[in-house]
DNA sequence: GCTTGCCTTAGAGCTGCTATCAAATAGTAA
DNA sequence: TTACTATTTGATAGCAGCTCTAAGGCAAGC
């Protein structure tokens, strides 16, 4: 069993961010001790780990609940859930190809720089160096 | 020449982003018509570009305005700005691991889920079924 | 000259934390 | 026993970054 702070350890996250979920229903078999306490069970810590998925890749916390609520109903919402899941990955993937582009922008920028440094340039663009790969404009 | 509504469409970001990015200070040389109207050129579209993709991985908009400064300044600042883009370099590259993470679990979930529908089958793990790969705690 | 449409600014509202606070409890040390 | 420290609690305030609304300006078309 563990207490907020080895959750939010465990998990890297803040106390107050687990606080914060808990009380917005995300945990809601996180049982107390006789002092108040939360503790969190191994399973609980299960829990903790879809949220943290979901919100890592943009769930908004309405939508979290939402797919709790459904998980506490039982069987007959296992269809939904799983097409929940389905377009959360989507957004994921989106996500996914999106950092790629801006991964290649940033490496552009960042041998550009480099260039720069290296033969003792100026920034002829300055104060906007050209920033993309493919744009010529002027 | 583009108009907020041209650059909000051209960019895929709203308006309403748009001239709060414009009010933070990070398009400083776009210029108005005489009807005061913002008139993006060729140039702001990359100014554009690259709030944009800073904003993407997470840069705040403190840090965004900072870089911004320091391309105004010039050439002294060189070293400076290649230091902050091999940063969000390396944050970026952190957020891609992590994406590839979630995207795993999402995928288990989403065999696990497709698994339960195919075979007709309960989510014996209800309300909360088992959720990642590795873990077979309680 | 009236309507439509796009622009403007100011400012309120929203989400999701993040930080602060006082109070309760438990453990340790003198 | 008393004091001090550490941890947890809930309530509440504050913050970042939008997001939306309201009120008004200007230009074009009918």
């Amino acid at each position: 069993m563990y207490t907020i702070k080895d959750v939010a350890e465990k998990m890297e996250l803040s106390e107050h961010t687990l606080r914060f979920w808990a009380k917005s229903g995300f945990f809601p078999f996180v049982k107390r001790n006789a002092n108040n306490i939360r503790m969190f069970s191994e399973n609980d810590l299960e829990w903790v780990k879809i949220v943290k998925c979901l919100r890592a890749v943009g769930t908004e916390n309405k939508a979290i609940k939402r797919y709790i609520d459904l998980c506490i109903v039982g069987d007959s919402t296992i269809a939904e859930r799983y097409s929940i899941i389905q377009e959360t990955k989507a957004r994921a993937l989106k996500q996914q190809e999106e950092l790629t582009k801006q991964l290649a922008m940033l490496e552009y920028k960042e041998n550009f720089y480099k260039n720069l440094i290296k033969n003792n340039l100026k920034d002829t663009w300055n104060p906007m160096n050209k920033p993309t790969l493919e744009d010529e404009a002027v």
